[in-house]
Order: C-alpha cells, then structure tokens, then sequence
DNA sequence: ATGAAAGCGCTAACAC
DNA sequence: GTGTTAGCGCTTTCAT
C-alpha cells in the first residue's frame, strides 16, 4: 500500500540506510546515488512516516501550545507569531484551548507529554506549584507567554505589567484626573494583581485616596466593560477616567458610557490594555497599553527552538518593551 | 529513563500484552489482575507513549486544520468550535495558517500526512483541482468549513450564502433603499461570488440597476471597510445602505461613514455578515446575516469523526441556517 | 560512501 | 483470561 524506505531502498539497489540519508541531507553520500534515490523517491511518491521516524529518533517536531482561549482576539493574535516562527522553524503546533481551568491544564499538559512533543508553550493566569511538579517531571522544555511564575522558575516572555499599569495610571493623573477608577479581569490572575500594583502605586505616589468603588474585577469581556461603566458613573462622586485591563474592556466601557449619555472622552477618559486590532475599531479610538501581542508569541517560540535544541541562551526571562499608544479616548 | 509498557509488564507479573489491554480498556481482563496492572502503572508513573502507538495502530488520533488566519475573528471563533469538538472526541488539532495561499496549502497537506493524521479540516477561498487531486491520493477523510468545493466532491459544512446575500439585499430593498452598495473581500473566492449572486439576484428582482461603481472588493479588514466607505461616498449619486460581506468590513463602513460626517442608519444605513463578537461591539450595533461560526466548525469537526470512524454518514454536504439578526445600523 | 542490524514502544493477531 | 510474537517505518551505531 503506503510506499515506505524500504520500497525505494530496493527499487534503488541500495540499504535503507542510505536513503534515510538522503531524505535527511547526510553529506556522506555519492551525489549520483543521490541522485538515483531521490528519482525512485519521486517515481515512487514515497513520503516519510513522522510517526515512525518521531520513535526512532524521539522527537517529533511538534510542540504543544496550551492557551486561555483562541477564540479571544488576544490570544488568536499571540497564536499567530508563535505559529509564524514554528513554521518557520519547521515545528507543528498542537493547539488546545484550557480555559484557564486548573485541572483542564494539568490534563492537557499530560496529553502533550503522552503525544511525545519536544517543547510546551503554556499560557495562564496563574502558574501552581502542581503545575511546576508537572514540568519538573520531563525533560521537556517550558516556555511562558504573558504568563508569570511567581518562583521564577521557568522560561518566559512578558512584558512589565506593573510598570505598564504605573505608567497608564499616571498618564490620567498627569492629565488631571483625581477619579481614576480601576476595570480588571480575573482578580485572581498576576499579571492583574501586576496592574493592579502599579495602579496602586501611581495614585500613592501623586497623593490621591484609594476608593474600593472604583476597582471592579470582571471578565475580559465588552460585556463586562459595559456594566462596570454602568456601576462606576452610577456612584455620586463617579470617576473622570477609567484605567482597563484589555481593550475590549476598554471599549465596553466607552460604549457603557455613551450609552449612559456621557461623552468620551470628554465626560470620562478611557484607558485601554494591549493595543490589539480592536482599539482603532471603537470611536473614539482608544488610548492603549501596546502590548506587543504577536512578538511576544513570536519571541516565546523563538526562544523554545533554542531550548528545544539545548543551545545556551543568555536570559531566559525575557521583558519585552510596551509604550503608551495616545489616541482619541483620552484628551 | 522512560517507563515502558514493558517495565509495568515485569513489575505486574504479566505481559505486555495485558498491560496493553488495560491500558486501551479492553474488557478481557480479570479485574483483579487489572488492578493490580494499574497500581503498578501508577507506582512507576507510567504513561503511554502516542508516538509508538500510532505506528502500531496506524491511528494518530491527531487531525490537521488549516485555516486562512486564526487572528482572524471569525477563524478563531471557528476554531474554537472545532477544537471543543476535537476535545470532546480524544483528538488532537495540529493547526495551521495558510493565509490563503495555495503553495502553501499544497505544503501544509503534505506535512499533515506525513504526519499522519487521521482526518483534515480544510478552509480557504478556494478549491483547485490540485487540492482535490492531493486530498483523492490519500485515504484520510478531509472536510471542508466554510469553504465550497464547486464539483461538490468534498464533504462540507456551509450554510447557503447565495441565499444569505439575497436574504440581506431583500432586506435593505424592503427598507426602501435603491441604491445599494455591496462591499466585500476577494473577489475570486467562491463564497464571495455567491453573496455577490445573492445580492444582484435580489436586486434584479426588485427591478434595480446594477452599478459597478457600488461593488467594492478589497480586504475583510476595518480598515478597508473604512476606505470602501470613503470611495462610496464620494460618488455623486451616494448610495443610501452597503451590504458588507463581514462584521470587520461592516464596522469599517459604520466608522467611515462617521468619520465622513454621516449619521448611520439615518443617512446610510449598513447590513453586515457572520454576527461575530464584533457586531454589539459597534455603535450603532450591526445588523448583520448571523452564520453560526462556532457550531460549523463544531459541525465540521464532528462530521470529520464520523468520517474517521468509518460510519455510514447520511449526508456529507450540510447546510446550516442562518438568519437575519436586526440592529441599529439599519432603520 | 554504504550496508547490516538492532532497536524505538506499542498493537494485534494468534495460540493456549 | 493471558502470553508470544511479529511487525509498524524509521534512525542510528557499528562495520566495512
């Protein structure tokens, strides 16, 4: 049926052996029998087994990517760089969705180990100490992406979430603003507490109180966004901006807003997280956190290659750059 | 180093063969021996090994998706769908992006059999005869989302968008609008031709002249939904209402419309398709055609098992509703 | 430069 | 109900 090394090793009157070097580019090999093999290949249409060559050689060049959700523009745009540079280095991705769901992952992670991949990627809220036993346990390469291990222990690509927050903060202080509330996603989650922290510390630093009103955890949802406005400009000292945790938060606020018969940004400054696609498809168009999505993907995969081929990297922690995208949600 | 179905054998007091049972569920095991096969897998930690069994059993369990783009929206929500799916049936998804390019999808086919998955999830704009000559050399069973094979060889999962352009123009005519403009993505994809047919079909019923001046084809992009905008309403005769083919296109014509100082629906009014996220995501919301994204690729991937499984299936061309869902950006 | 042969870890007859 | 054995298709020493 299938045509298999054998077959072309007998139609070219040579061992199996020698066209497994061919179909590897091994040097040591006469360029006329090259020749002679990669012709009975091509007459044949033979097609190397992976599966077969992924037990002989045990690796598979494929690497699992668990991920929050693909579905969330967020994460779909990370998927993209790590994808980009998995081709590019001839890997497979095998995608799974967790959800963020503990047990999900930790299944997942085992599923991965199971399909024998050379490399995980793994992308959540938190990171437990289950989880690190788990990959503690293989010799299987880790890389994080927007995701933090409080015990710095394994590989990862982030950029400073608390500097990032700090620095939006400070940018609706320095704009005039004593009323900044705080529109966040999983309170649990660090890289949120990171946020946190840096919006905490920029509203301490400038003197201004802290009003527990102002802070709303939620989802990452427009919907979500949409009632935290409705809760925030319901209060009678209601804020005059709002700090978000992602752009589509970002964005439901601004509509929360208009829809409450404020004007943005003139009645309340918006702030959004991460810059994806989504901030210049609101109007007005939303003053971001640019995260840069896809390079953090492209750069964890990147960096997965390299330990996936045991070559020594200077820095495995890797902070990435962001920067304050100005646009038409703040004044 | 790494615990064999060989280890635990010799540890049971069994053959490999039994463990083989237990581990695969096979009944024919006496429950006593079963257990004790299970406690030693447990106390040396053993865990199968994917790879070997797929060269065994000539079963990966693993099926490939190649998709346009997964930052995509409306890719991604889609590949959520197949993924629960995939999830739910034991299957692995090995994604990749093809951007619609044929070179590559030709490649991306070839890689996923020499993967040797189990089944293929296909999507692009097109279906060439190179396609279906690739997919017939393989006895892996392939399905298409989204995506019209027009010989009609292909198992598939779409709904009817002739209909659903017809549907969409009908409605903006019944509105009272004569002059109508149909903005879309590429022009050769099928798909886009048969909301083309739809839209003209609707028209010439109603006895409306076709301009050319009012058929916009560009990106599925925001951005080029903004410049469609701008082009459209330039002209001096300005359409009254644009049919779009996407929600990202949609907003695009909402925002343009905007930024050109227009009032949607009241000076243009504009009719968008899929019914992503995106749609309440927009002030006004879209009116849009909703095509169930999630449930096709849940679809897809559940008629792809089915395939797999060798069961008979009674139909593989399935058509999915879809329905007009009205909001503020039409009157 | 090429070949022979021993696995990689598992499934699937087949025998008992 | 359980064991034996022959592959699955390839890589990888080790010879020559």
């Amino acid at each position: 049926m299938t045509v298999t090394i054998y077959d072309v090793a007998r139609e070219a009157n040579v061992s199996m052996a020698t066209v497994s070097r061919v179909v590897n580019g091994n040097p040591n090999v006469k360029p006329s029998t090259r020749k002679k093999v990669l012709d009975t290949i091509e007459r044949l249409g033979y097609r190397p087994n992976a599966v077969a060559r992924g037990l002989a050689s045990k690796k598979t060049t494929t690497v699992g990517a668990i991920i929050p959700d693909i579905s969330n523009i967020f994460f779909a745009e990370l998927a993209r760089g790590i994808e980009d540079i998995a081709t590019m280095y001839k890997y497979n991705i095998i995608l799974n969705n967790s959800d963020q769901n503990k047990e999900r992952e930790l299944q997942l992670i085992n599923t991965m180990y199971e399909k024998q991949v050379d490399g995980i990627l793994f992308m959540s809220d938190t990171i437990s100490d289950e989880h690190l036993e788990q990959f503690k346990g293989e010799s299987v390469p880790v890389v994080l992406a927007t995701t933090y291990d409080e015990n710095d222990k394994l590989p990862s690509v982030n950029i400073d979430y608390e500097k990032a927050g700090y620095e939006a903060t400070k940018y609706l202080i320095d704009q005039g603003n004593e009323r900044i509330a705080f529109v966040s996603e999983n309170e649990e989650a660090i890289i949120n507490q990171l946020k946190y922290k840096g919006y905490i510390r920029a509203l301490k630093e400038a003197f201004l109180p802290i009003n527990d009103d102002y802070i709303i955890h939620g989802q990452y949802t427009h919907d979500s966004g949409m009632k935290a406005a409705e809760q925030l400009l319901k209060l009678d000292d209601r804020p005059t901006a709002v700090f978000t945790a992602s752009d589509e938060l970002g964005m439901g606020v601004i509509h929360g807003a208009q829809d409450f018969g404020l004007k943005v940004p003139e009645d309340l400054e918006v702030f959004g997280f991460n810059n994806t696609r989504l901030s210049t498809m609101v109007r007005p168009t939303l003053t971001a956190i640019d995260q840069p999505t896809y390079d953090i993907g492209a750069v964890a995969m990147r960096l997965l290659t390299k330990l996936m081929n045991k070559e020594e990297v200077e820095e495995s922690t890797v902070i990435l750059p962001h920067r304050i995208v100005k646009r038409n949600s703040t004044k």
